[in-house]
DNA sequence: CTGAAAGCGCTTACAG
DNA sequence: CTGAAAGCGCTTACAG
């Protein structure tokens, strides 16, 4: 019985003490929990306990191997320090555009004492609870919204950053410009002398993304500018298709713009494949200046996405935000807007049309 | 006076009141909080509260719209069901294998009612905390880890999985069969007849990585079986270099195995700059079964790392690891390795040497 | 079947 | 400068 009694007791204890509390501390330095909490969290400087304690403290913290626990503190603080980046697909189309954005995002939460968990809107119910009870300061949505996400963030009072989406849900809201972006790459190849342009649709759910219209309208808008209104046109064959309609057709196209990365590699295949030389006998332009654009063959010319800015800017705005909450004036100044510009780079996938 | 009083209420109260409690619940049907706890826990079946109550609980909590705090809970159950995903680099090389291997973990952790946050390896005590603070209830480590961390993790008593990565720290390990991956490419092009195969190694410090070792080991252990062994051969030289060297070169290399896909796609594109054709003059393999790798020119026949398996396989053992805990008969049988195999997949860029 | 109470491990006015 | 106590919002034996 004693043995027993010793063994359980043993268990019990080790399974307490792996893990001291501030109480643990508090004895062994016959303080009270209080101070031990002060002398521990306050900035040496405007710390209301003695010198000596607070040494005393730290010491004895340092002995028994005190870590406090995040949980209880952040329930006693009603703070999470944690933010949720939110998103719908991201999933099979692995876009590649995205995985720098969420690094830099991390990055720069994890700088500032903030952590990102990742929730899936695939499971609609998850995200809702996620934001609602109290287990994130703030979220960040990417891309695209659901409807239920959205019906919560209204809701809800979080302090939300809407990264690369449209929705008119109060909150920060981090954009690009794609339309100048569209209409930038479409400048460049009438500057180089083509006429015959044509804007290439993606062929799966991408073009579900705003950011397809406003590349188009772009497109439009520099053709209009350059008087070629007229001919202004969206193809939404497969590469394939396009590549042996082009490959055959005498007033072919002589410059085309492909609004996914991918797609513009795929292209530059499929007109490899039917014998069609890139640049010389048509240029291929794209967006999203991933590293892998600068691989083909050739270097493709494409619009560059200021991914790391935008990752930049939604974690800093969204920690601001967080914790300028209290400043809030009853006024919904917190609906600010922030479109970052893209920037061409001209590579070899474009040139003058042939004679 | 009174008006500033009832304003001070309205917001003590409005803060207050934006999130009942479950003392609201109970409070608002006459129970007490133990009750209502149980009714609005426990599966209808083997719930010890009175259907009729329960019924009222469900009622209340939903006309309060009451949600229970994730954070008191995690408290009181000593429980986060989040997981953290250590990580040292993923950072500026994109290596673009483990963006789709992330969100499987993510969804296949969400799916079980766990969480990933993610934490950077770069501010080693972050990831200290993190551990230790009772933030997580496990980790999975990725591709690499640092001695601080490694410690840490020795220290702890936190389930973790090791993906990918080489440590004879004790837990799950996830790993992948590089060195059959390496040998199964080079059979396929000593297949199709080559004799002078090299392997390209990677220039950035991708080197550091054991895949690497493990590759090359499974290159020269097929070499050798091949009775090539003398003729194995590691280059170190930046790709455009290589692809300079190989065009001028009488008894040039006619395959070549490289370490990196990115590499691979970059040499393509050396080679052609030198005019010489993929594959009809040289053969080219590489790793990761990327999206991209099929929309090169031509089309890369590369080794297929199993991502999404990897992610699978570690979301699932991960938590069996954490909720099966208690399960411990004081033997370490937590250390368990799956090794998972890598397949070949043949496309364009190999075919048989010159003439 | 229900309730009272202690506990999870901290923080934070409020006294002294 | 320090302590006692209430509070953060739950859960969980233990009584009744």
């Amino acid at each position: 019985m004693d043995v027993e009694g010793i063994a359980m007791t043993r268990r019990a204890t080790r399974q307490k003490n792996s893990r001291p509390t501030i109480a643990d501390v508090a004895r062994h330095c016959g303080l009270s929990k209080g101070t031990v909490s002060k002398a521990l969290n306050i900035p040496a400087e405007q710390c209301p306990v003695r010198e000596a304690t607070r040494e005393r403290v730290m010491q004895a913290a340092k002995d028994l191997g005190y870590r406090p626990s995040w949980l209880a503190r952040a329930l006693a603080k009603q703070k999470t320090h944690t933010v949720g980046l939110l998103y719908a697909r991201l999933m099979p189309p692995v876009v590649g555009i995205y995985e720098r954005l969420i690094v830099i995002l991390a990055a720069s939460l994890q700088h500032r004492g903030y952590h990102l968990v990742l929730v899936s809107l695939a499971d609609s119910d998850e995200a809702g609870q996620m934001v609602l009870d109290q287990r994130v300061d703030g979220c960040v949505v990417i891309e695209e919204i659901t409807p239920g996400i959205e019906a919560v963030l209204r809701e809800a009072e979080v302090p939300v950053a809407l990264v690369n989406l449209q929705t008119d849900l109060p909150g920060l809201k981090v954009l690009v410009d794609d339309h100048g972006g569209g209409r930038m790459v479409t400048e460049h190849l009438l500057g180089l002398g083509h006429r015959r342009v044509v804007f290439l649709d993606p062929t799966e759910k991408e073009l579900a993304h705003f950011s397809h219209g406003q590349r188009v309208a772009g497109y439009e808008q520099a053709m209009r500018d350059a008087g070629l209104g007229g001919q202004a046109r969206l193809v939404k064959s497969p590469v394939a298709a396009f590549a042996a309609e082009t490959a055959r057709s005498a007033e072919r196209a002589t410059g085309v713009i492909v609004y996914s990365h991918l797609e513009a590699i795929a292209l530059m295949q499929a007109l490899w494949r039917h014998g069609l030389r890139v640049p010389q006998d048509i240029s291929v332009a794209t967006f999203n200046d991933v590293p892998v654009t600068e691989l083909t063959i050739p270097p493709l010319t494409t619009v560059a996405v200021p991914t790391r800015e935008m990752g930049h800017q939604a974690g800093c705005r969204l920690v601001e935000e967080i914790e300028g909450r209290h400043e809030d004036e009853d006024d919904g100044e917190a609906s600010q807007t922030i479109v970052l510009p893209e920037t061409l780079v001209v590579r070899e996938s474009t040139a003058p049309p042939p004679a």
